[in-house]
DNA sequence: GGAAGTGATGGGACTTGGTCTCATCAACCG
DNA sequence: CGGTTGATGAGACCAAGTCCCATCACTTCC
């Protein structure tokens, strides 16, 4: 494997991912993965700021995906509706290769606290955006935050449905967030605080 | 500054604190905090995990405090009011002392990636503790997920109201949650989704 | 009162993540 | 053919974090 073999980013990504679920995360040094895809350390810290990103990358994409279509939404779409055209507008990179190494990755993270730690950062990122762009639609702050935030646990759970099943995930995320508009609707209709008059205004 | 003053872990967090707001977290070494407060790298890994925790102390007890609140709650209370209790439960850690160097604290954080990396992990860390206390009252799982959630931005927004002012937090938690549940409300009753029939059931 | 034990600390070696700088090499271009 | 560009290799370097062992203050027990 020469120095300029193509794909290097893919390569790195790749036996982070062997080499993380073969030894655990914690056991392999960063100088073993470049060793593996046929590179260096030097070169695997010029295509990933540290040693998580390497399993978080493609992330920013998915925040611009999201604001892209809330500040495209109808003008009379509700802010529901725009973060669930936000998850619906992220569906385009769910691909099928994608969704071979998801469990995969899954697992990895799930079994160390650093790349917990990443990943609710990367959650946050995506609230923080679509707040944002609410905002941008004169949504007022409260209501922006809470709709984000409802936006990425419908993410969250539409993901993890999606992978064993694969398949279209603008329908898996349609299908979920409306789950949780649902959800919600128990959540304040519940006894003791009817619809339309709350009991804590 | 002996070897053996007392209150070795609290003359750390201020230690690190100040030298963070002096220079910046990174900055400033581990080493450097040690020394300042008359310790050594060694002793401050006895008491902190790692150099990010010097920051996060005391959020264990906060979850301890939420759940607690939860499994406590009267039988009757709907979920929504269970968080509240879980909210209003954490006042009691809410001291003037602890107001003090908030600002402080809360700038430092916001300065580096690492710092919200971790703020983010504790907030997820209580989403998961609410959460699993609503299940564990027979709230059906994704019911829970989402009142959690609130839960945890109702606490964030309370936190950064309480700051300047101060006082009881428990009144500024139940303020900023029954503006969180008046957010809910606004964004289910759209134009379009009227409550009761969900557009996209 | 001295000896043994306990728990927190000091100290230093060591590994690894991450930064930085410079040399190298392939491709492209005039 | 020579110069430029861009990605890589190589290695020094610093700081985070781990580990092991010595040290010291305090306690307990004989």
């Amino acid at each position: 494997m020469g120095r300029w073999e193509p794909d290097a980013r893919e390569r790195l990504v790749r036996a982070a991912l062997d080499l993380f679920s073969e030894q655990g995360y914690e056991n392999t040094a960063v100088a073993q993965i470049a060793e593996r895809a046929g590179l260096t350390k030097s070169t695997f810290f010029r295509h990933f700021r540290d040693k998580r990103e390497v399993l978080f990358g493609g992330q920013d994409v998915l925040a611009e995906l999201m604001t892209g279509a809330i500040a495209g939404a109808p003008e009379d779409a509700t802010p529901l509706d725009a973060v669930e055209a936000a998850l619906v507008a992220t569906a385009e990179t769910f691909t099928e290769e994608r969704r071979a190494h998801g469990p995969q990755r899954l697992a990895v993270i799930a079994g160390n606290d650093e790349l917990r730690e990443r990943s609710a950062l990367k959650m946050v990122g995506f609230a923080v955006a679509m707040t944002d762009a609410l905002k941008r639609r004169g949504v007022p702050e409260l209501e922006a935050a809470v709709a984000a935030e409802l936006g990425v646990l419908a993410f969250n759970h539409g993901y993890e449905r999606w992978l064993p099943t694969g398949g279209d995930f603008a329908e898996v995320a349609r299908r979920t967030f409306s789950e949780v508009r649902e959800a919600v609707g128990k959540l304040v209709s519940c006894v003791g605080n009817p619809p339309g008059k709350s009991s804590v205004g």
